[in-house]
DNA sequence: GCCTTGAACTTGTCAATGACTAGATCAGGA
DNA sequence: TCCTGATCTAGTCATTGACAAGTTCAAGGC
């Protein structure tokens, strides 16, 4: 890869990492195209080659996540709380992904990449909300139990609403509080 | 009120929910300070006077926010499942607000009225939550369960995620979700 | 009735931004 | 060698956020 030249190179990836470090620092609102291209030492108009406009940084950034997620939850295997905690932890390691997927307002959430990712990262969490399911009956709720649960913890955790002492290990936490939905 | 002339008469409050109106249309990231003044009517500096900044803005509605979920924790009452049903409702009527508190990057979070209103609202929460616990020793984890569970249902559901026959009410949809975390 | 005081709002301004257009550079294949 | 498309630069314009200074108005003291 070259890093200087007319050609960046790899000029995609490194504008989005360094939008996933910008949005990290500063939150959604405090970043611009413009830095994120002084930061990969390219003209102001370069980005927008490869992503358009801004929404569609950000719909590179959900897709890239969805897949992310997707691979998380394979790794993790059909079981439930093994798929939540592994649902947490991708939350946690990728909070600025995770706090673009589910804002579709601000990207292009019927864009072919994203939509694709969507569905296997969606296919992937059914199954691992499914093994909670006791009851054919009520198995849609469950599933949506399982997941409700494992998504809320993960954004109040990145939200900074849980109260924990500092150090403690996000996963390490969920872990009791998934457990409650199949303990009752 | 009036509503002509120099003074506007209640600009705080129109331009606080332009601003809802607009977030709501166009999400977080499609409104401005300037066509907010220019809905209401006012020059474009005008809403600075009342909130400073875009960021002073955005504090004002979670301060409300945060009022508002007090306010309708409190009419529900200590019992969990009526607690975590009030909960899905106030987000999902009041989403921009809901949408806003959560993301802390983008306010004041320190702001003394967003931490007053916060701080109260937290107490409701925690004693709706702690309606569910069974065991002492597990009452941390089940509060936690508790407001998890609720908070990823409404988000969930407000990100467009959970895939329901159209018009069906949350509230609704939450209550058989929410009760597994009674029944195991 | 007059004046003071402060809140509410306007006008003017500037650097920064998003988005667009046109043009330059470069790599690879026919 | 030339052509084609992808990549990046340079230039531009309306819009924006933030700030400074001035204007209007209401309410209360005298």
């Amino acid at each position: 890869m070259r890093t200087i030249g007319y050609h960046h190179g790899d000029l995609r990836r490194t504008v989005l990492d360094a939008a996933v470090d910008a949005i990290g620092e500063s939150g959604l609102d405090g970043w611009s195209l413009r830095e994120l291209a002084r930061r990969a030492g390219v003209s102001h108009a370069a980005p927008a080659h490869h992503f358009g406009d801004k929404a569609g940084l950000l719909t590179a950034l959900a897709a890239e996540g969805f897949d992310l997620l997707a691979e998380t939850l394979k790794q993790a295997g059909p079981d439930f709380l093994e798929a939540g905690l592994a649902y947490v932890r991708f939350a946690t390691e990728h909070p600025v992904h995770f706090g673009v997927m589910f804002q579709p307002k601000l990207y292009r959430a019927d864009d072919d990449a994203v939509r694709h990712a969507r569905e296997r990262a969606g296919a992937l969490l059914a199954q691992g909300a499914r093994a909670v399911a006791a009851s054919p009956a009520g198995s849609a709720n469950t599933a949506r139990a399982g997941w409700s649960i494992a998504h809320g913890f993960a954004s109040l955790w990145l939200a900074g609403a849980l109260t924990e002492p500092a150090g403690t290990d996000p996963v390490d936490a969920a872990r009791p509080v998934l457990r409650r939905l199949l303990e009752g």
